[in-house]
DNA sequence: GCACGGTTTGCATGCGTATGCAATGACGGC
DNA sequence: GCCGTCATTGCATACGCATGCAAACCGTGC
């Protein structure tokens, strides 16, 4: 026993010298100093370095601007790895996207970039491979620790939100909620949006009215086309025509656009599930030797810059983007004291009707069955 | 002297005991399980589990699929932030962006990230905070101890580069480069995009171009402007008008082309230095009640999205942005055996020009003192 | 039976920081 | 002068994993 002991006491001895002389060699080969070697060059203790870096600590001012002094001269900086292994907390935010193709996704992004970074948290991008679920993917980020993921314009399951919370990192979506679901999300109010698209048509005239879809099943496209469909059906105007896109892109609108204009009475206007597919829309009406919006008038959803172009200037439905953004990071819960996360909500926002000069104002007797322009195929 | 140790000694004992009754208490509050934890589980020591996570490590087979099944079942994962403390690799990549309105920048942004992503890293993303120096922002990213950091579309001093080098992580430049300085970069050829255009809008038959700058000092325009000047000068023809649009954006082309279409004598063509900016161009020329390409022929550079729309149609020059992106990543050095990294090269690549409908074939006997078309205002 | 090489496992240790607790110092009131 | 209080600092320790080294095990050839 005693012998056992005493053998390994010497060999520790050894390995200790062994990694000392070690240490010594390799010493400043890369990156920056520790706040050891820091405290030792000011006759400190590493704790002493550890608190003139942590807001909170107590210490003596004149030390910490000693200890600043020294740090800044020989380029120290506290590791952050080091640190997120103790607090448990990276100060890194997720966020996940399906691409970055529809104008309108940069746009988000850029603000959430701006918002997480001012709160001095870094962004950590997370772009769903093509043809993976996301519920396959996540994991691989959860690795990372991150505090909070934000999934924008995408799904989760619940279950799987709810295994992230498990680890500590609380989701929220944004632009999709899943409904009935326990997790937070925070969405543009599409149906009333819908509702205002067909006020507006109602209002400036048209009577025979179109939807074009994307993708059948997504909150985003769904609530918009109910909120359309109701409000036209409380308004007395039937829906003349609702043909699906498949996806929220220009090819997608422009297709389902010609479908439209080849009908032997094709809609007086059109409501596009987003922006972009608006914009397809018009290239192919006008493809068509028709003219937008004399022919027939457009509206989209998103207000993305190509929106505001002149050559488009697109009516549509405005995201409250920096709202929606400060309501989402908000409902990370970040700063939270981390009692009681509030209730799992969803969030609705208001948008606005931007008219520009897509949608025509027609005289309210115009015939349901009479043509409205002549159709030649070019 | 005994005295003092044993005292030691018996506050140490305490201690430990403190800590083992705390850490039992507020186990598995949060967070997955410990390696540790496993491996006491399935009776084995920790090493051993942290070899079955580990591709190179010694271990048997059938060792390695039962701990992996059992981490499985009980939702293991590796922390990598203590990986990381130790390997001095975090696996993440850091992309720097002055912002995202310019719709070339997502396209780059989804494609590093999708090459980033399949190299089994991840991508942290940093957008410099409007009205601030890249330079001042950096040292933030640094604490992060990341891989790799790429700055797409901005400049650093190399002052700043070798100070992040020196910290172990090895800077790239995207879109941009240093002239002179040893800051790797790898970059479209901008000046033979430019002889390109010269070349193209020569052999068209036009006798009066023009070119639209962004910003005068940036590399990108300055590149494109210096080989359009130069080719046309072989040519023999004369620059008409130079126009300084001050940025990127679809407000400055517009202006600039708006000023160029006031004049006596308008170009009978325009470079601008970006596809947005000529975009721009195409609004104000229309605005204008000229025609494109009838009156005034328009050319773009880099081929976003948009400029494939039938609305515009824009001729322009395409950048090979995958090409461009894994060259960049390439150059990160991520995978070489850190053995002596290959030299500061600057790399360019080819862009293509892409002909679509803004470009008109005109007659070479066009007399350069008649006005193309009587302009109107509108 | 034994020595030997190869494979697999365990043992210590350290990565760089945060933090509870004890120690020290400074100061005021009695 | 002594004690209590508060401010400041140092001492240990732990966070969760990777890794060098030694130990244990296993098979092979003599």
């Amino acid at each position: 026993m005693k012998t056992k002991r005493n053998k390994r006491n010497k060999r520790n001895k050894r390995n200790k010298r062994n990694k000392r002389a070690k240490r010594n060699k390799r010493k400043r080969i890369i990156g920056g100093i520790t706040a050891l070697q820091l405290a030792k060059k000011l006759r400190l203790s590493q704790s002493t370095i550890s608190r003139a870096f942590t807001d909170a600590a107590s210490i003596h001012p004149e030390t910490r601007t000693r200890v600043m002094k020294a740090a800044n001269s020989l380029g120290y900086q506290p590791n952050i790895i080091a640190r997120s292994l103790i607090t448990r907390r990276t100060n890194i935010v997720a966020v996940v996207m399906a691409n970055l193709t529809d104008p309108f996704h940069p746009q988000v992004l850029e603000q959430l970039a701006q918002r997480i970074q001012s709160s001095g948290r870094q962004l950590l991008l997370f772009l769903v491979p093509p043809g993976q679920h996301i519920d396959d993917v996540l994991p691989a980020l959860l690795q990372y620790r991150v505090d909070a993921i934000l999934i924008a314009s995408a799904t989760v399951s619940s279950r799987m939100a709810a295994s992230c919370a498990a680890q500590g990192s609380p989701v929220v979506l944004f632009n999709r909620y899943v409904p009935g679901a326990r997790v937070p999300a925070v969405c543009c109010d599409n149906v009333a949006g819908g509702r205002m698209v067909a006020t507006h048509l109602w209002g400036t005239g048209h009577v025979r009215p179109a939807f074009v879809a994307a993708e059948a099943d997504v909150t985003t496209n769904r609530d918009r086309a109910q909120g359309f469909f109701r409000r036209l059906d409380e308004l007395g105007v039937s829906l003349h025509a609702h043909e699906i896109g498949g996806e929220f892109s220009h090819a997608a609108g422009y297709e389902a656009a010609c479908r439209l204009v080849q009908r032997r009475q094709p809609p007086d206007s059109i409501f596009f599930a987003s922006d972009v597919m608006a914009i397809g829309g018009i290239d192919a009406i006008r493809a068509a030797n028709l003219r937008v919006p004399e022919d027939i008038s457009v509206i989209g959803y998103d207000d993305i810059p190509v929106a505001g172009w002149a050559s488009y200037g697109l009516t549509t439905v405005r995201q409250p983007i920096s709202q929606m953004v400060d309501t989402a990071v908000a409902a990370l819960g970040l700063d939270a004291p981390k009692i009681k996360r509030p209730p799992n909500r969803i969030h609705f926002m208001e948008g606005a009707l931007v008219e520009r000069k897509t949608v025509m104002r027609r005289s309210r007797d115009l015939r349901a069955d009479r043509p409205v322009h002549l159709y030649h195929r070019t």
